[in-house]
DNA sequence: ATTACATGAATGAATAGTCATTCATGTTTT
DNA sequence: AAAACATGAATGACTATTCATTCATGTAAT
């Protein structure tokens, strides 16, 4: 018990210390200290810098990915799970800023093997709306010439750029609603099969 | 001349090193052995590490900027302005994707004043599109309950993640046309003001 | 219930290596 | 022969990781 308390006491200090002065920046009697551990005692559960990093992304998306897979097995409407997905990962993302920032910049960089393994373990989260954009194809909501992966990264991108700027500026006069709203109705309009 | 002509040697070599090893793990003698000068000569042309990094930026996103507003100024058909931004911006990603990589990840980072200054000199670059969506909006083309900030940020992080892409993996099965092709169908057939 | 012993978690000072930057010296240009 | 430019070895500051030691807790013996 007292272990994986540490264990996740680390990840949290870490989290907050890689997002505020990235991976490179952030020294390892920071993140000890900020644990209020000594620097030691954090090689005891992890490997190494890299190990720590890898685990704050593993363990955060994989809690994302586990929600969102949830709730979108209880639908079949893509429509509605488009939507539900964009709401769950713009509030994710707005609720956890320190991890969102981890993931969106830190996790970019440079070093092949961390990207590399972000993009893998990313991609089962980002595939969804492959996933999605493909069924509504299937059910003829969607139309036919959109490239499935394409608008993935489309939808994706647009997502991962406007909460981004919430970690940027203090444009925190959109709410996740509106946020939500706009990029629902620019791209499902985009997409959708014209009905009326 | 000659001083010139090293200041864009290092320049174009800092760009190589940067995108492949990235910020923190290039190393100056990297670049001095890339750019073919001694470790010293490098501080003859660049007060520091960061300045070379800001140099790399500055340059290459003035550039393509200039290019830009050069185009869009003989023209006054917002479908067509963003068209153009969007087949320029993709097109200049694609030639240069050291500088590609540069932008979108190295200069993220972490670093507060480095973060600042990317968004203020960038935000010059990426208004060119709030810009001509609220002219669309007084021409009565594109809808007005489009947010053109929000709007900015969906279009460009589309933009910025399909070409990032492009780094990552070997998925160069898309070509320029068709991604353009694919972000510009969805993206104006969202704002547009319906018209049959 | 007190004492002796055992365990391994936690500590943090010391190590060992790295690298940005400087500068004494050399080379080229004017 | 100055002045300007270029070199690259030496410097010095910085920090991830290690490991000998401490300490808290549990168990056994008396």
């Amino acid at each position: 018990m007292k272990a994986e308390n540490k264990h996740s006491k680390i990840i949290t200090a870490a989290t907050k210390v890689f997002a505020k002065k990235g991976f490179f920046t952030a020294r390892i009697s920071d993140i000890a200290k900020e644990a209020k551990v000594a620097d030691g005692t954090i090689y005891l559960y992890f490997n190494n810098k890299y190990d720590i990093l890898l685990s704050v992304f593993e363990e955060g998306v994989g809690k994302i990915l586990g929600k969102t897979q949830k709730l979108l097995a209880a639908n079949d409407d893509p429509v509605e799970m488009l939507r539900i997905y964009v709401i769950e990962h713009l509030t994710a993302m707005r609720k956890n800023k320190n991890l969102a920032e981890v993931i969106q910049i830190e996790l970019r960089q440079t070093n092949k093997v961390i990207k590399q393994y972000r993009d893998k373990k990313f991609s089962e989260y980002t595939g969804i709306i492959t996933t999605i954009i493909q069924f509504g194809q299937e059910k003829g909501v969607f139309r036919s010439d959109i490239h499935p992966d394409l608008s993935k990264r489309i939808l994706f991108g647009a997502l991962d750029e406007v909460s981004r700027v919430w970690n940027v500026t203090l444009e925190t006069h959109y709410t996740v609603e509106e946020v939500a709203d706009q990029v629902l109705t620019i791209f499902l309009r985009g997409i959708m099969v014209a009905n009326n």
